[in-house]
DNA sequence: CGAATGACGATCAAAAACGATCAAAGTAAG
DNA sequence: CTTACTTTGATCGTTTTTGATCGTCATTCG
């Protein structure tokens, strides 16, 4: 359809560029020129309002960041046509069959999450979530009981994360933790911020069983940061386009494999596995 | 001529405008007339009565959803030609005139603070809110930084209270604090849920000016648990149908009152805190 | 210590976006 | 069929944003 990435307006570009900074901590000038494709004088007026606004600081040479711990982007919620879209529908649905109702669970950010989301609302259970947008399916619900995670939202994702949502986490208890990644090695599971992984921890310190969603696209790749081992996980839903390999390397494990059938014939769900 | 496939009228046509602008959070111009193949000039008309509908916040290079989230159920917009939410617009036209940009404001839910934060979407912030239509609002704005403030959700208003919710206050500090209330009478203000009443009086600590935003019919009304006392609000805004009598009163105190103009004429004076 | 290289800030011109105005096309009423 | 009214598209002048140039200042190296 459209052009995906490129919003052409300057507030969109100093958050990207605060992105950036944030990210590495130090940057140059002919750095975020080139990643972000504008003239220098442009970066330089956007650095001149973004010190002005405290978040970062200026030096000879470039910028540090200095502001706090979040900016915000949410941008569209994926392509409708996109092929990884009937994986992630066809993961949420077994997914939600390992959901009891008047069960407590928390439900993680992510795409997958929210297909799994949707297949929920509706049944009376206690969700927990860090999500905005999956809070927002529920919000409406009368027969569940919602909680949000507080702290600061990550733009892209629209997820809180950072210590607030740590903390809060501590002293929460839920039966079933259902978590997204950004991808999977035989190391464990990767995503791709360092504040989320974090968070995420938190969230599986918090629950009695750990749900991890990912689709067969996410194995074999790997991010920035390393959120947790296969021994901490104890169910992976996957659709049935894993690879042989994959299947074989699971089953020497503890981890539990769940494959969801691609073929979009609507099964009639008869939920309750426990 | 067809007027079975293709719906040429213009509210279908502002129908479909304002379902790409959700979908998306933002849009530029050339993208909305690329895809309902229509003029500039016709997409700007209709921004411009979107915006006058409060559906829709512009800003130089696109547009903003400002519109309610068709999951959360939302405070009902009610009757059309109600005249308090002419009001309520009023007033945070006002209230949006004493923030400064790159101020941390806080964000109480009810429907006046969230015309409040219409007004407020596009701007350089840092927002904090227990309510999640105020949190959908600004998620999709890249100026701004959002903080959530977690706890249990209270299904009608869709904002979280409780325990969760006060003891994240207690570490935040913010430099202004916009509270809504049911009623208020010589004693001070009032709120009809007693954990939110709690959480509001923890709003107010953790700022260093609580303004307060009500509309006139508020006045002279109670409510079940009181919120408030007069010398712990600095600023109230309220709109100019507010009787003599409690102008009155309100001069004899400490608070400052500020009256927004119910008709839709400028005014000049700018009154900004600092 | 002084020249050279690079970074910075200011200024100016081009490009894009905006708002207002006007004419054409379509619609409803008389 | 004509007239009044609404809606749409296009044009023009103005404002905002962006990119490039140039003089000045700082840091480095000889």
């Amino acid at each position: 359809m459209n052009s995906q990435t490129s919003v052409n307006t300057s507030m969109a570009r100093r958050a990207r560029m605060l992105d950036v900074i944030r990210q590495q901590g130090f940057v140059s000038i002919p750095e975020l020129r080139d990643s972000l494709e504008v003239s220098e004088s442009t970066i330089r007026r956007d650095l001149e309002s973004l010190e002005e606004s405290g978040e970062a600081r200026r030096t000879h040479g470039g910028v540090f960041y200095t502001g706090s711990v979040t900016t915000v982007r949410q941008f569209q919620r994926g392509n409708p046509n996109d092929g990884a879209w009937d994986k992630k529908r066809a993961i949420a649905l077994e997914a939600a069959k390992l959901v009891n109702d008047h069960d407590t669970v928390l439900l993680d950010g992510g795409s997958t999450t929210y297909e799994l989301a949707k297949q929920l609302v509706g049944r009376p259970l206690q969700i927990v979530t860090n999500s905005l947008p999956v809070a927002n399916l529920f919000s409406a619900s009368d027969s569940v009981d919602l909680v949000i995670l507080g702290g600061a939202i990550h733009n892209r994702t629209g997820v809180t994360h950072g210590p607030f949502t740590d903390q809060m986490l501590e002293t929460i208890n839920v039966q079933k933790a259902f978590l997204s990644v950004a991808g999977v090695n035989e190391k464990g599971f990767y995503n791709s911020n360092l504040l989320l992984v974090e968070t995420e921890r938190c969230m599986m310190r918090s629950a009695d069983r750990t749900i991890i969603v990912a689709d067969s696209t996410k194995f074999g790749r790997s991010s920035l940061a390393r959120m947790l081992e296969w021994n901490q996980v104890d169910t992976l839903v996957v659709d049935e386009d894993l690879s042989t390999l994959w299947r074989d390397r699971i089953d020497e494990l503890d981890t539990n494999l769940i494959l969801a059938p691609l073929n979009n014939s609507q099964d009639t769900h008869s939920n309750s596995i426990s």
